[in-house]
DNA sequence: ATGAAAGCGCTAACAT
DNA sequence: ATGTTAGCGCTTTCAT
């Protein structure tokens, strides 16, 4: 792999010319802008980025740790992060955290030391308030996606957690729902207590009693979410609607409830939380709120990136819109 | 964000004493390497992966490039890949190319660029003989993922399309079905070839003739599944089965048949290739050839660590065994 | 227009 | 056990 030294001592030349030249900075007369073009060419180089970062002390590489990127949801964001990344002209180094408090950790500080411009949180778990002194410790620019932090000068990017839960349940509950059983996520997050929040509200303005028998916590697989059903299905012969935190959990309530030979609406009404790809081509096409999943990675990115640029210390807090789709499921 | 020195000055010895301290290279004395300790945790010091990078030329960072990632197949082969390298102490750069040939090379520049130790090409474009001498010019070990090269002498990752595409139209026939459609995918890769080749096999061996106008090539969209079929279904009367070259495309398939209130399997018996996550929990559960997408993710990461770290030129063909995973579709 | 010097943070090789 | 030297490839600053 050729450097700057090497084209320079090929043309009798010094490394400044070329590498004034090879970023157009000027300082160099035509003529031999020329002909270290060619010989860079000639040469392949290829200017290495890594001691630029050295130098110039900037990788223009963004870190996302995120909880599984798998997930058709997570899938979704990380697409708009790196494709905002691109854009912009900076790369991403993707880490999982599995929900791993201390695999998180141990991401940001690998991410740390590679000296990312910036990092992105996706899903994170360090929510809670004392997680920001850590995250502030490090000196970089960060942004929460997905989930908010319980500290509010933090930046983030979400969707209105309140809101979809609110719209979701005051349709069920308008489309002649009273009793609702709620399958929330597993971890206490603020968006888990602002989705909570939200079912309250909706029941609230209906004048139905809260009832926390109805609320259960399950992690986010088919699996937890059809035990969690059939839990519900055993121990309450009187189950009318099911709302699920997100709609993984959905697809195994669904399963659950077909598996036992009952029809869906007809006997059990389900909605769900995220819109993800194959909603709308599940066994019963499923009611969901709409997460701008895309947009959420896009726009995080954006400000991340701004905040990067800027340097301001300006907080941001984007709140999305999500969007309530009625299919057959309900 | 301190330095090797800052924490030399700081206790009046070298740089040299702390490096070696600080990586358990010996040659400090116990009484000393306890003070660099302690003094590096208090200055909150965090080695810089940009200058060790530099001075020792490797990077720990592998490219991955794929065509998109929020795509429920390629994410979960990203999963594999991205665990295994965290497991080996690596992180990942990863880049969509939208199966654009001249975004996948810019992506692979610039992952050059930044000194990457090897690169994974994940359902690449860059198929052809010709591509590789590009590739190989690049002086980086590399590895095909899920679609190999054309030329033999490159290292990939596959499962084995023949074989899979076999056992299904083996399946289908022997199940009653004579006149198969096949939906491929539109680009002509060898995985594409190797798919018709299987799909040929299974009719030859049944003394069924092969009739091109049963085959037919489009994009993995939901959207392009469901014209495809709708095109199908226009022009021909006697439609009896369909065997799709990805999960999505059969998706949008069923959608087609469905809507016009046709029955699957009753009417028409619907087969698709991969396997992804919902396969099992759509409209009709779908009868698909499994691919291991996790492990096609995981092995292809070990052997390009492996080529990372020996060095060696051998070639490394990995052809994963498929699974038939037959369901209510047919 | 061109170049020399210095240094980003680190480590291998070689003193002492 | 500890320190010195040199240099990875690049750019900023300051000559010429």
């Amino acid at each position: 792999m050729s450097t700057l030294k090497d084209i320079a001592q090929e043309l009798g030349i010094s490394v400044m010319a070329v590498s004034k030249a090879l970023n157009g900075k000027g300082g160099v007369s035509a003529d031999t802008l020329v002909r270290i073009r060619n010989t860079a060419e000639r040469l392949n180089y290829r200017p290495n980025a890594v001691a630029k970062s050295l130098r110039l002390n900037q990788t223009r590489t963004i870190g996302v740790v995120v909880s599984d990127s798998s997930l058709s949801f997570f899938a979704a964001v990380v697409k708009g992060i790196e494709d905002t990344a691109f854009l912009n002209g900076y790369n991403i180094i993707l880490c999982n955290t599995d929900q791993d408090c201390a695999k998180e950790r141990q991401s940001i500080q690998v991410l740390l030391s590679k000296r990312i411009d910036g990092l992105i949180l996706a899903a994170s778990m360090l929510t809670r308030k004392d997680d920001v002194e850590f995250l502030r410790s490090l000196g970089l620019p960060f942004v929460f996606l997905i989930r908010r932090s319980e500290s509010e000068d933090v930046d983030w990017v979400i969707n209105d957690n309140m809101l979809g839960a609110y719209q979701m349940v005051n349709y069920l509950i308008m489309s002649g729902s009273q009793k609702i059983h709620f399958i929330n996520l597993y971890v206490e997050t603020p968006s888990w207590k602002d989705r909570l929040a939200g079912y309250r509200k909706a029941l609230d303005d209906h004048g139905i009693p809260y009832d926390p028998d109805l609320v259960f916590k399950v992690r986010p697989t088919i699996e937890d979410g059809q035990m969690a059903m059939n839990k519900i299905l055993d121990g309450n012969a009187d189950v009318n609607t099911v709302f699920c935190g997100c709609d993984v959990i959905g697809i195994g309530a669904m399963e659950a409830i077909i598996q036992r030979g009952l029809r869906i609406p007809e006997n059990i009404r389900v909605a769900a939380y995220d819109d993800i790809d194959f909603a709308a081509y599940l066994r019963v096409p499923l009611t969901t709120v709409r997460q701008p999943k895309y947009a959420i990675g896009s726009k995080g990115t954006e400000l991340l990136i701004e905040k990067i640029t800027r340097r301001s210390d300006e907080v941001h807090h984007l709140v999305l819109t999500p969007e309530l789709v009625i299919r057959m499921s309900t």
